[in-house]
RNA sequence: GCCGGCGUGGUGAAAUGGCAGACACAAGGGACUUAAAAUCCCUUGGAGCGUAAGCUCCGUGCGGGUUCGAGUCCCGCCGCCGGCACCA
């Protein structure tokens, strides 16, 4: 690209002005306590979800929001907030780890290079981040906090009766290991051979990894769990009141995935064994006509008959082999083996048979289920293939005189799932779906044979990982118990290595640092670390009190950024703030994961008096994708990618900030366009030439045009109308038509001579936030104050006498069409406005020969004359 | 299959139930210039009528409904995008 001119110096005022703000910490927000705080002032904590710093740097997608949440950390300053707008790097990782694989280089190395990069990319935007609160999840001054909190839930348990955590020395039974919020076990998980390592539920999609898209198989292993279940309901319910999109709170209810149903026990027959099944139709029990464990199902080794074993092991091997992928692609065939066991239906004692299939989950409600083909699909394919029999106990319409059970008993042509009424079910006969449920449970309650429950789809999250480059457990290993290291040991910090490669046993990289590993006679460390989910779950706290040497965070400034009280006595929140992050912007990809871990991790917390609120995010905005200039999502292999850095070469920081908010709504997904950039750079060019002009010499200079004339009415509404709506757009983060109102500014004011100083005044206030650099620059310039930077001015006030027409505009419809406009006196009565538009010639035109059947006034805006 | 979200000009989009298309991009025309770039001005949803100022009709995925009035609210479809998916 050829060297051009460019429309405004950019390439001089940006880094000029960045490097004011770096040497003057200008956007550094003081803690209570420290000087410069001023606690007359609420608080505001905006956040954004910090990246990962990868090695191919920031792409356009962060700065979006980014951009955002600056407009608004800068807005709220002006607006006399203390701000807390901070940044830091989410940097434990598997690309750190497999480059460091490649190069033997240690991942610390590679990451502090990429750090540096997005740091310097970031600061090239010209983001008002307080730079002293940066964090990265690296820095052993970092994760010996997280170890910590990790500590936190290890050393507690729910306790179901004030259903909160508790230190685990409320405990009063015999085995604390069995309820400890952290624990181990022995379970089936994501093994993802290519990567080495376990996976969480969460980051298998369709049985390959998340990261590589590698295949994962189930494989029993001993693991760290973390007891989120416990936290089921709360997470559910506390979502209430947050101020999320509902898109996204319904996204962590239906993974939470509550249901509500009933606990039933089945007899096995000639056999002291029962099972326990869950349902959400327990009144279907009279139609449960067979029953079906998980293959992988405890019982089945008590239960299965002699000479049912050959088929049965044959089918549990075939099962154990398949991988997630297999089970779900098989889902629609289904298969099964019979035990050669029958249990007995509590309800009218019918021997039914006990099969094993693995549309049966083993981590679901009990892993087993009664069979009820005529109620549900799955039991019914199922049945038909199996042969098994079918029993119609729910008709859709209330049928008369066919309750006698026992007769007329034909099989049903269809599966019936939805509800209905109870028919040959004994005492439940005729009753509604929902009133049979609520009788069955009471009577099963009162027989011991079962009771209502909930249960819930989440599943205890799967904590440890075999890798090198993560938190290590703060925990020791002697004769086979585990226990924690004392506050004192923290933090632990990994070995050095050689090499960094899994052994591929699933035994993790750590154990080959013997040394290491053995912390003394006969106590060895855990050689497992913790997912990169643990950094991410209480960052926002540690932005707090970033350089808090003592305490993972003061409580002083928790209880300040969080609850917004200055009170030491009490957390109650300032009435400015609903307590938390007050905004909270990122991507949807984090829906379920991270914001529901980072909400688990918060409650802990909360229970055990460490945080003073019970949620972290109050509220919540998702950034939508921005698109390839080709409409497809950017990625290298399709070279649609564009890298911020280029665009800021070309146009500039503030061009490329204003473009990311003028593509469209800050939650839709939308595309690229290098013409729309050059759009916005050309408005903010104008910007520039409203103040300055360019001499015979080629220099800028201050624009002659401008003076210090009182602006005319016409100037004085587009002033006060920009004022107002940038204000309340910026609020509603509706930025794209923020910058639209501002240009409608630049273009009433380019033709204007002279040019009235204050309205120019104005205009680089407002537009401060969104284009930082040309905004100081000018004010600078322009001399407004000698001392103060504009960012830190406060918002201009506009007044609503100025937006008032003497005359106004009124609308004249005839049945609804507009057939005029008349102009009116602002003052002017409903009457006088009707009048006038029925005197108007057109509109009598329109209404000639017809009666005017009604009249509808709606004052300042419009007469609708309905004629017939 | 289930649960969300979205359908408006050539494009990105705007519009407390009250003039659909603000603001931009692209396109076309003009001014300035030796020329180009930059800049400035004008036109630009579709169809039709008029020499002209202008006027008329149609138009927010499709079909109904509520209302004086619907892009907006309600019901039923169609299409696209995202999430979940044997969850008993």
């Amino acid at each position: 690209m050829s060297e051009r001119r460019k429309p405004y110096p950019f390439d001089q005022i940006e880094p000029k002005w960045q490097a004011r703000w770096a040497a003057a910490q200008a956007f550094h927000a003081p803690n209570p306590g420290e000087p410069g705080f001023d606690a007359t002032r609420p608080k505001y904590y905006v956040l954004d979800m910090f990246p990962y710093p990868s090695g191919s740097g920031l792409h356009v997608g962060h700065p979006e929001g980014y951009t955002a949440t600056d407009i608004i950390a800068r807005y709220k300053r002006m607006r006399g907030f203390n701000v807390l707008h901070p940044m830091g790097w989410d940097a434990f990782g598997l690309p750190a780890e497999q480059h460091a694989i490649k190069t033997g280089e240690h991942p610390s190395i590679n990451t502090q290079r990429n750090v540096d990069n997005f740091r310097a990319q970031l600061q090239r935007i010209g983001f008002a981040y307080d730079w002293q609160r940066e964090v990265n999840t690296t820095d052993p001054g970092y994760y010996q906090w997280t170890q910590w909190i990790f500590l936190q839930i290890y050393n507690s348990w729910f306790n179901p009766r004030s259903q909160r955590a508790e230190p685990i020395t409320t405990y009063t039974g015999s085995d604390p290991d069995s309820v400890r919020l952290a624990y181990v076990a022995e379970a089936p998980v994501n093994w993802c051979p290519a990567l080495g390592t376990v996976l969480a539920n969460e980051e298998v999609i369709d049985g390959k990894s998340e990261v590589g898209d590698h295949p994962v198989e189930r494989r029993p292993m001993r693991q760290w769990m973390l007891r989120i279940t416990a936290y089921a309901e709360r997470l559910i319910d506390e979502l209430a009141g947050l101020d999320w999109p509902t898109g996204i709170k319904l996204l962590q209810k239906n993974w939470i995935g509550r249901s509500e149903g009933a606990e039933v026990h089945f007899q096995i027959a000639e056999s002291d064994q029962r099972i326990t099944v869950f349902t959400t139709r327990p009144d279907t029990l009279y139609g449960a006509t067979y029953m079906v464990l998980a293959p992988e199902h405890s019982l089945v080794e008590h239960i299965v008959t002699e000479e049912q074993w050959p088929a049965v092991r044959d089918y549990r091997e075939r099962t154990a082999r398949k991988s997630d992928l297999e089970r779900t692609e098989l889902a629609k065939d289904k298969s099964g083996v019979f035990t050669g066991a029958f249990a007995l239906n509590p309800v009218n004692g019918q021997r039914i048979p006990v099969w094993i299939a693995d549309y049966v989950l083993l981590g679901y409600g009990t892993g087993a289920i009664m069979a009820v083909p005529a109620h549900d699909e799955r039991d019914w394919e199922f049945a038909r293939k199996y042969g098994l029999p079918i029993r119609e106990v729910v008709s859709p319409t209330p049928t008369l005189g066919l309750g006698g059970s026992g007769v007329c008993e034909a099989e049903p042509l269809e599966c019936f799932t939805g509800d209905g009424y109870a028919i040959h079910s004994g005492p439940l006969d005729g009753l509604p779906t929902a009133d049979a449920k609520r009788e069955i449970a009471s009577r099963l309650t009162q027989d011991g044979l079962g009771r209502s429950t909930i249960t819930y789809k989440l599943r205890d999250w799967l904590f440890s990982r075999q890798r090198y480059w993560g938190e290590p457990f703060p925990i020791v290993w002697e004769n086979g118990r585990h226990r924690a290291l004392t506050e004192q040991e923290l933090p632990l910090n990994p070995p050095e290595l050689a090499d960094f490669k899994p052994s591929g046993t699933g035994e993790a990289p750590l154990a080959k640092a013997t040394a290491w590993v053995r912390y003394s006679e006969g106590a060895t460390r855990e050689t497992n670390t913790m997912p990169q989910w643990a950094g991410s779950c209480w960052y926002y706290l540690r932005y707090c009190d970033a350089r808090n040497g003592d305490r993972f965070v003061g409580e002083e400034a928790e209880r300040y950024w969080m609850a917004g009280s200055i009170n030491p006595q009490s957390a109650i929140p300032n009435p400015q703030s609903k307590g938390g992050v007050d905004l909270y912007v990122g991507g949807t990809e984090h829906a379920v994961l991270h914001l529901l871990y980072a909400r688990f991790w918060h409650k802990v917390l909360f229970d055990l008096g460490q945080v003073s609120t019970p949620e972290p995010f109050q509220r919540l905005v998702n950034q939508g994708l921005i698109l390839g200039e080709d409409g497809q999502k950017m990625s290298k292999s399709r070279g649609n990618v564009v890298n911020p850095d280029d665009v800021i070469v070309e146009y500039g920081a503030d061009a490329l900030r204003c473009y990311e908010m003028f593509m469209g709504p800050l939650e839709a997904t939308k595309p690229w366009s290098m013409n729309g950039v050059e759009g916005v750079a050309r408005f903010l060019a104008r910007v520039w030439r409203l103040v300055m002009e360019e001499n015979q010499a080629g220099e800028w200079v201050l624009s002659p045009v401008i003076q210090d004339v009182a602006p005319d009415k016409a100037q004085l509404k587009v002033m006060h109308a920009t004022i107002k709506k940038v204000g309340e757009d910026i609020e509603e983060l509706s930025f794209n038509t923020a910058i639209s109102q501002m240009m409608v500014f630049v273009n009433a004011f380019i033709p204007a001579n002279p040019r009235p100083r204050a309205a120019l005044r104005v205009l680089l206030q407002v537009l401060n936030p969104f284009a930082p650099h040309l905004s100081e620059e000018l004010w600078e310039r322009l001399a407004f104050d000698e001392t103060a930077p504009l960012a830190s001015e406060p918002w201009p006030t506009y007044d609503p006498v100025f937006l008032i027409e003497d005359e106004i505009e009124i609308v004249v419809q005839v049945n609804g069409k507009v057939r005029d406009k008349i102009i009116v006196k602002k003052e002017a009565t409903k009457d006088e406005v009707e009048a006038a538009a029925r005197n108007s010639a057109k509109i009598a035109e329109w209404t000639a020969g017809k009666e005017i059947k009604k009249v509808v006034v709606v004052p300042g805006k419009l007469v609708n004359l309905v004629v017939g």
